[in-house]
DNA sequence: ATGGGGTCCGTACTGTAGTACGGAGTCAAG
DNA sequence: CTTGACTCCGTACTACAGTACGGACCCCAT
């Protein structure tokens, strides 16, 4: 019964506004809902508020609205060629994975920061460039901007007694 | 070894085009090169390769040009306030493990959906946003917000004529 | 009946992230 | 000395993803 909503409603649950949801409809990422009689106001089903919240972040790990409404399009039911499901969504399940991957190397390289600059005590050198790059033992040559340091970046242990 | 790049070999070797990197380099995502005496020709050094590719990654993992200028900005040193860089590092290092979950969540989406739908024989409805929402059983493993929903629409067991 | 709040629609504008262009200078090879 | 490849710089244009605006319409309460 609840379950309809007005555009304005459904724009503050899911968090965007107003305009936003016409502009998706109008990209066909919302299907345009049934609109009432005389006014032609929009009613959305309940589910449209997950629908457009997956839009937004699905946005958010870096797909464009053109990879989203693939990701939507995408449904198997006796309706649709089954093959192609499964090889569009394996192919986007490589990419998601792949976007995992480099999150879990960019998490890790954080990690490596935060641990390389410890709340008081000794202090590394270190970046994110140099954290994910985890080249222990290896090449030394550093070439970068001087940063009125003596510094060999490296973000390897290294533990040196410096208090500040 | 070690040669010191022009703009179009670096720019050929990071996969990106000539005026992308003087546009980074406008924006101070990459830092201005020594240029060389008369003709003004920039001389990158070798790993400014490896900047621009993980510029180019991070932003397919959803992270704006200022988000990524944040990141690369963060370097624990002796030169820097060690308790800001880490605050800073801890936030994204949050940032980072939300994605990664997200992303975590729609890869199990195309696994169920991609379960669905078999090479050939039964074929159960089931869309991205079916798969997304865990339904009834299984594997409970929490961990998402509540958001106020008891769905029914569900990728089970039944076969259903339904097209849309 | 009047005002406020919501909606409709189309058009125009904004911010981000590049891309393209044009004219000029450098430099090595032919 | 010319040619071609490359670079320089600034400006302009583009695509994407909204955001804002303005006039009209509808519905409800004061």
């Amino acid at each position: 019964m609840r379950a309809e909503l007005t555009i304005g409603k459904a724009a503050r649950e899911a968090g965007v506004g107003v305009e936003t949801i016409r502009f998706y409809e109008r990209q066909r990422l919302v299907r345009q809902p049934p609109k009432l009689e005389g006014s032609g106001a929009r009613r959305y089903p309940a589910d449209t508020i997950e629908h457009i919240r997956f839009i937004k972040e699905a946005q958010e790990l870096g797909f464009s609205l053109r990879e989203i409404h693939e990701l939507l399009a995408l449904r198997a039911d006796p309706a649709t060629d089954c093959s192609e499901v499964r090889e569009q969504a394996t192919t986007k399940l490589a990419d998601v994975r792949r976007k995992i991957q480099r999150l879990q190397d960019i998490g890790a390289a954080l990690e490596r920061l935060i641990a390389a600059c410890p709340g008081q005590g000794a202090l590394q050198a270190c970046s994110i460039m140099d954290a994910l790059t985890p080249r222990s033992g290896g090449r030394a040559e550093n070439g970068r901007r001087p940063h009125t340091n003596p510094r060999k970046s490296s973000c390897t242990k290294h533990k040196k007694e410096n208090t500040r």
